[in-house]
DNA sequence: CTTCGTTAAGACAGCGCTACCTTACGAGGA
DNA sequence: TCCTCGTAAGGTAGCGCTGTCTTAACGAAG
């Protein structure tokens, strides 16, 4: 009855294995590594102990002896809104597998609180970080900065110099929902957007700037609340009520999307008859609705998938030679426009 | 320029926080942690060191040295449901504040999934485990019985020994449902139901059993695939090819009766005027859909910030009386019935 | 035959914290 | 007055792993 074994966890340990496979506790180590300085002989024997005793590495010892954790901080704006959820699922499926941690942190679509988290979650040594955008406070950036930890971007793009992206172009996205309703002979065009966020913004950035270069303006109806189901519909309202002659509208995402559609409906407006809609992301929900949603349709599982595997290589030491990943998008046309 | 600074983090230690406040290392930690054999005096000192250094505890540390990690695991069958978005989230509130790493694990509905997770994540050594429901494989249960691990389960309630629970009978929702459709005078009830978990079993059971107390017969379609929009359309579509005297249908959930009610825009159905509709967790498009769909409110934020706290006093080793936590629900009466 | 460089394996010493045991000290009873 | 006892503080020894340095082994070059 050894003292110590008072306070062992009773699962195997690296020593053990060492032990059974007749190597040394840190050839055991480098072997359960891949470190290529170990004789692949002895590397499989230790691969094999390990095996037997069902050994499992202690993340915690590891983690205080490399001074590395094996986790990764994932911020995004919000949980509520799907997009996000599949994001966050993808990278799930690729991280988990090797061995990583993810840790979600949301922000609420509040600089201050991503700052916040970010402080937070600096503290326990993540390896990398996930960001949404490039929006955020100086403090966050210098946080980040400051720690030197790996980090992708996501949803938006960027060229600048040693930053990771992996996104598309909103602004495009914005011209292509623009130059859609033009074709579809639309004039009197408007951009409903709540919870203005940088991409939002650009968004409609994109969908004015390609309206002003076809000669015809822009109506705007943005608003910073949140977005909800019960907004699109008080937009609209509010909108038609101001502007009666409207005749298509570009919803900054497909919930106030359903929500006009739902409230057009209540007040017998015919859509696309009298005023098309265009919605952003192509939520499920958007084939079926009636009338089904014209959308853009966003890459957000790839999106995740491959800031996770860009995060990887990062971790890996590899040579980047695509800092930007542009994923891009794709305008699903259905009833509603 | 000692050598064992080139291995150090940087970061201030509870050694340099206790050299501060002049106290041992061992008062220090005891200090930081409230317990309370240690003078008050001293231990204001200790937090003022802490303060002035601006020491944050090294996770890995003390997990390593406690054999205890600052983790809690939290297991839902679906992220993209977002039912369950908003119980995280409400649980991230709960526990992040109190130093505590959220780990979310996603099975997809299937315990066999359910038990690699549990597997994997015991690994990491959680202080504590939220999971969903009852039903899951024998080894699972094993495992979680083996590591003794705490555990609190969301969304049923039981009232077994030593188990712990936060949410509201599933049975009594179905049959709270039941009854309001038999109060509109609906004679020819239907059950249409996806994804066959536990609960929505459940669910249909109360529904059933309240009908057959009424002397009315009930109608079944029951799919084990995974629940959508889209699919709520079919099944109504199949229903009604098959019965197409149904004068009211429960859905096992608001994404099924939202398909539904399009199908029947579609077909030109009058909802609630020949079939009435009930959904089933009152989603917030359901407040808004044309027409607005009667639904059961769940309290699933609740749940969470119930089941966190539930955790919370498990973790601080408080003596529990109320094994069980039932939170109710409410039927929300729209004009889909 | 010696020297050197190179590579593989091991020894060692922590990483920062907490469990456990010991010591110091004052209060209270004999 | 002495001795026990309870309490608060400290000393010590790891928790399980990996970074760094050292050693051993071996072949090539001089």
């Amino acid at each position: 009855m050894r003292k110590e074994a008072s306070r062992a966890t009773g699962r195997p340990t690296l020593a053990e294995v060492a032990q059974l496979a007749g190597v040394s506790q840190i050839t055991a180590s480098r072997a359960l590594r891949d470190i290529p300085t170990v004789d692949p002989v002895l590397a499989s024997k230790v691969r094999e102990a390990s095996k037997a005793l069902g050994y499992v590495p202690n993340p915690a010892a590891r983690m205080l002896a490399s001074a590395r954790s094996q986790s990764v901080v994932v911020l995004v704006p919000a949980l509520s809104n799907q997009l996000f959820i599949e994001t966050l699922e993808a990278i799930h499926n690729v991280l988990r597998p090797r061995g990583y941690d993810v840790l979600i942190g949301n922000f609420h679509y509040s600089r201050e609180e991503e700052e916040e988290l970010i402080r937070n979650y600096l503290a326990i040594q993540p390896c990398g970080i996930l960001l949404t955008g490039f929006d955020r406070t100086d403090a966050s950036r210098r946080l980040l900065e400051a720690n030197k930890i790996r980090r992708v971007h996501m949803m938006e793009l960027t060229n600048a110099e040693d930053v990771f992206s992996v996104g598309f172009s909103q602004e495009d996205a914005g011209a292509v929902v623009a130059r859609h309703l033009l074709a579809r002979g639309r004039r009197r065009l408007a951009y409903v957007a709540a919870q203005l966020d940088a991409r939002v913004i650009r968004r409609g950035e994109g969908f004015k700037r390609a309206l002003a270069e076809a000669g015809v303006d822009a109506l705007e109806l943005a608003v910073p609340d949140p977005s909800s189901v019960g907004l699109g519909g008080e937009l609209f309202d509010r909108l038609l009520r101001q502007h009666p002659d409207v005749d298509g509208i570009f919803f900054c995402n497909d919930d106030l999307a359903h929500g006009a559609i739902f409230e057009a409906q209540r007040q017998g407006i015919p859509v696309p008859g009298r005023v098309a809609f265009v919605g952003f992301n192509d939520l499920p929900m958007s084939a079926h609705i009636v009338p089904r949603l014209t959308s853009i349709h966003t890459p957000r599982e790839d999106v995740g998938k491959h800031a996770a595997h860009l995060m990887l290589a990062l971790l890996a030491g590899a040579e980047i030679r695509e800092r930007t990943i542009d994923l891009g998008f794709e305008l699903v046309v259905r009833e509603s426009s």
